[in-house]
RNA sequence: GCGGGGAUGCCGGAGUGGUCAAACGGGACAGGCUUAGGACCUGUUGGCCUAGCGUCUACGCAGGUUCGAACCCUGCUCCCCGCACCA
């Protein structure tokens, strides 16, 4: 069935009556949830897309039934290259693409009833929102944090500019997947590496999936070691590296620079080495990603200079070699063959000598001409001067002391985590207010000049920074001596528009500052959903911008978002839905076809959120049979209220769908909380089963009551059949003015224990009294026994034996509870046990009553096994039955008797 | 190599010490309804048989703990993801 007509209905009603508009309230819990802001591509939404909303909506709006006041916030993060490629070749303007794409987009996203508070809307290409990425950055700019230098940086042939460290994958544009190359330029950077510390310690605070926290540690990469300051031999000067392993400092046998660092060249300048090293360098730097496969064979050169170990006064020779990395520790690194795979490699490959300084503290002892590999393991330092025969890993600290006392190094922390460089020679992004002058230097345009607007007057022609072709952009005058200079042309990453948009939206039409003290009360993020792919990106961007941000005064938070939850990608025959592989569902037919409800509930039933999906038709199917099915629940309404149907309403059923219902908004409620909505939806599934089972069975008053939670159960997954729901059920009303009359904002059903029958929920027709006699004969036993022995009939034995050892176990006043679950085969088997494990039980220093249940069979069993004598049980309580026994799923006729000998 | 996450019936996916041959849904099969199809309804869906309050085999593999294990412990295998010559 097609329910896209009351889709429309609906959607038109909350958006006129502002039924979603995020306002703080007294008395009320802020409840922030947020989805990661899409960019405004061509080609629209796609089912990821569709994955996240579908996710974040659920979650807002049970969040806003259950009475939080919730923030829930929609924007486009439309700055960035594909809208300058798109203008390059269709020759329409960046803006003009992307806003219509974002048309389109939001269409979309209407479509499917998200209850975004629309006007809280953010766009990046917006200058009122990029102006504060240009107040944020010279406030940067002031403390240090932003700074300008020339670096080998990351440079995309394809898109024309550089890229972050974090935006290379295998040395492949993050966006395009070219070959990234190096270029030696000035560039801008934010000082990230100053929050290293603390990005990594925070990160143990966070209610994130392991992995993203994992690959985030992993990222920044923190490592301690040690400094040791080396001597070139032929030049006296000094140069450190650094080192993780101190203790084989006496078995250094060679140095190795990178290939970029810049005293190689400075040393071979005019010898005969400059220019086999000209050569190896130029080569190095040019396969920059390739040279570090770890395949790769160990290439290197001997520059001619030798270093001067400061421990032991060894003078090694100096190479460069391709598995140095320039950007890790000091670009020079100590090798030691012997302890050290890579060194030991390299070293055979080049004939270098090896020194043994780790002897192994078992097994015989190693010989530097017989190893055939690096050993690694821990040992017992020899021809290690001062620290000979002391355990390798003990040492360290030692030497480490050792070494800063004589002035030759010290312990340090090194991060692998680099500065971000956030420069992008390109148009569509936010202008950097920087104008370089040169008298001044580099100045930061003032506040009241911000923003730095976009010039329209640029020729897109795919070469170089358009920017660089507006005569109107690029001439300024300094604002410090006034005289004509040079505005920088470099725009911003887009990443830093994705920053800090979340603190946007908690006030997003302050024009005083980029967010107020509105921010403190919505931050942090309650809910972050996302896809993986930003977990070193975005993900650790946004710490850090949260953390700049705190200590600029303008937030009093550390942690941008508290939970974070990535969804799974949306897959169809296997693969992720792509174009290439033709196998893309276009969400737009599904709502055509079905209505925004069907797609929304498939998305959420047909995997847990994190995991993957796989697409299914006949699963769309399943779930539209499934809300046909509550719909068609509806027409018993008219029935009902009519009252002309003869429907021989029972007690008896009311009670039972009563206690359905209860079970259910229980189970619903729990599964919502953590997240689990593909179980939510099967637990409404079931209870639509059994509403369609006792229809016109029951009193109006609880069949309508049934509906009417059933909608508000409904309503974050299928907000639309759940507003038509509740209308046809009287308790809404067609005035959409009135907001306080949606299904959306009613409050969350509560489930009444009192009301649910927990024998029969479970499954079984435990008679109630039977139970509650058991449980009131227990708990009314004045002594504490020791033993206790259930004596049951047979027919009792399986509903009711577990539910005894239960209760029992739940009270923590029982030793031990076993079961004499015996038949003639059992009987050498368990017989033995239990007459083992009684008199254990009996004699236990705890006190506790131990407990035997058995059947009346067993009872016979246990005069057989002469147990009933060493057993003296203090209480006998035998369950009769009072008639045969039952098929299976039939109800028990009677209650048992209870007898207590 | 380092780090993270997994392995349950045809499929998706529940289930963390005893009502478990295992929820719920999908799929499949059989029957009903129907001119037919669809939709809807009912039943079946690990093996065996005397068809049950029966029995055997089962929750990646192998052990262990326990009266009792899909669930706890140990080892192993395989799969997915991230980082990776980081000194």
């Amino acid at each position: 069935m097609n329910f896209k007509h009351i889709d429309g209905k609906w959607q038109e009603r909350w958006e006129s009556a502002k039924a979603f508009k995020a306002r703080p309230a007294e008395g009320k819990d802020t409840f922030y949830c947020l989805e990661m802001y899409p960019y405004p591509s061509g080609s629209g939404l796609h089912m990821g897309h569709c994955r996240n909303y579908a996710i974040g909506d659920a979650f807002a709006r049970y969040q806003r039934m259950k009475g939080k006041a919730v923030l829930y916030p929609m924007g486009y993060d439309s700055f960035g290259l594909p809208a300058e490629n798109a203008a390059i070749k269709h020759k329409v303007s960046p803006k003009d693409w992307t806003d219509n794409n974002i048309r389109t987009m939001m269409g979309q996203q209407k479509a499917l009833g998200l209850s975004y508070d629309w006007d809280r809307m953010i766009y990046s290409h917006d200058p009122d929102y990029y102006r504060w990425n240009q107040w944020i950055f010279t406030k940067l700019y002031e403390k240090g944090l932003a700074y300008r230098k020339a670096a080998l940086a990351n440079w995309c042939p394809s898109c024309n500019t550089v890229l972050a460290n974090e935006q290379v994958h295998d040395g492949k544009c993050w966006r395009c997947a070219s070959d990234v190359t190096q270029k030696d330029m000035p560039q801008w950077f934010f000082r990230i590496t100053a929050y290293a510390e603390e990005l990594l310690k925070d990160i143990d605070t966070l209610a994130w999936p392991e992995r993203v926290k994992a690959m985030q540690r992993n990222w920044i990469g923190r490592s301690e070691g040690t400094r040791v300051d080396f001597t070139i031999k032929e030049t006296g000067e000094t140069i450190p590296v650094f080192t993780t392993r101190p203790d084989t400092l006496w078995g250094v046998m060679f140095m190795v620079f990178a290939p970029e660092h810049p005293k190689v060249m400075e040393l071979v300048k005019g010898t005969a080495y400059e220019k086999p090293v000209r050569e190896f360098v130029t080569q190095a730097v040019k396969d920059r990603f390739t040279r570090l496969a770890e395949d790769k064979e160990k290439e290197g050169l001997f520059i001619g200079k030798h270093a001067v170990n400061p421990v032991n006064g060894d003078v090694v020779p100096i190479y460069i070699a391709n598995f140095v990395l320039m950007e890790y520790g000091t670009g020079f690194i100590m090798a030691v063959p012997t302890h050290d795979q890579r060194d030991f490699e390299f070293a055979t490959k080049f004939n270098i000598p090896k020194k043994i300084v780790i002897q192994p503290d078992e097994g015989t002892m190693l010989k530097s001409g017989t190893m055939h590999h690096a050993f690694v393991d821990d040992g017992k330092l020899v021809d290690s001067g001062p620290f000979d025969g002391e355990g390798n890993r003990d040492a360290i600290p030692k030497i480490n002391e050792w070494l800063k006392e004589q002035g030759k190094g010290e312990a340090v922390v090194q991060f692998k985590l680099r500065d971000w460089l956030i420069s992008r020679q390109r148009y569509w992004g936010t202008p950097i207010p920087i104008i370089h002058c040169e008298a001044c230097g580099t100045v930061p345009v003032p506040e009241k000049d911000l923003p730095v607007r976009l010039p329209e007057d640029v020729q897109f022609t795919g070469e170089g920074n358009p920017l660089e072709s507006s005569a109107s952009f690029t001439k300024a005058d300094c604002p410090a001596c006034g005289k004509p200079a040079r505005r920088e042309t470099d725009t911003m990453d887009t990443f830093v528009d994705s920053s800090w948009y979340f603190l946007r939206y908690c006030d997003p039409k302050n024009k005083e500052l980029p967010f107020g003290k509105e921010a403190s009360q919505w931050m942090p993020v309650s809910q972050y959903i996302g896809g993986i792919e930003h977990a070193v990106m975005h993900l650790l961007y946004a710490r850090f911008f949260t953390k700049a941000l705190r200590d600029l005064g303008l937030i009093d938070i550390d942690e941008p978002f508290h939970r974070l939850l990535c969804q799974g990608m949306v897959l169809k025959d296997g693969d992720a839905m792509s174009k290439s592989k033709g196998n893309v569902v276009d969400p737009n037919t599904i709502v055509d076809k079905y209505g925004a409800d069907t797609a929304r509930a498939f998305i959420l039933f047909a995997a847990l959120p994190e995991k993957e999906l796989e697409w299914s038709d006949t699963g769309v199917d399943a779930v539209n049979r499934f809300l046909t099915k509550v719909y068609r629940l509806l027409e018993q309404v008219d029935q009902s209220n009519a009252d002309t149907a003869p429907s021989p309403a029972s007690p008896e059923t009311d009670r039972q769908i009563r206690s359905k219902l209860h079970r259910t908004i229980a189970r619903v409620t729990a599964h919502m909380d953590a997240f689990e909505f593909s179980l939510a939806i099967g637990a409404m599934m079931e209870f639509g089963n059994a509403l369609h089972k006792v229809a016109g069975q029951v009193s109006s008053s609880v069949w309508n009551g049934c509906l009417s939670d059933l909608a508000r159960l409904l309503s974050p997954i299928a907000p639309h059949m759940a507003e038509e729901m509740c209308e046809l059920l009287g308790n809404s009303s067609a005035d959409a003015t009135d907001a306080s009359t949606f299904c959306s904002l009613s409050p969350w059903p509560v489930a009444d224990e009192s009301k649910i029958d927990h024998a029969a929920e479970a499954g079984e027709t435990l008679v109630d009294e039977a139970r509650k006699d058991i449980l009131n004969l227990l708990g009314l036993l004045k002594v504490k026994p020791k033993t206790i022995t259930l004596i049951l009939a047979d027919d009792w034995k399986r509903t009711l034996c577990r539910f005894i050892q239960q209760q029992l176990t739940s009270t923590r006043d029982v030793g031990a509870i076993m079961k004499a679950a015996m038949t003639d085969a059992d009987l050498k088997k368990h017989g033995q046990d239990v007459a083992k494990l009684l008199p254990k039980l009996v004699a236990s220093p705890q006190k506790m009553p131990a407990v035997l249940l058995a059947t009346e069979d067993e009872k016979k069993f246990l005069e057989l096994a002469n147990i009933g004598a060493e057993f003296k049980c203090d209480i006998l309580i035998e369950v009769e039955s009072q008639s045969g026994h039952d098929k299976r799923r039939q109800a028990m006729p009677g209650k048992p008797a209870l007898v207590i000998a």
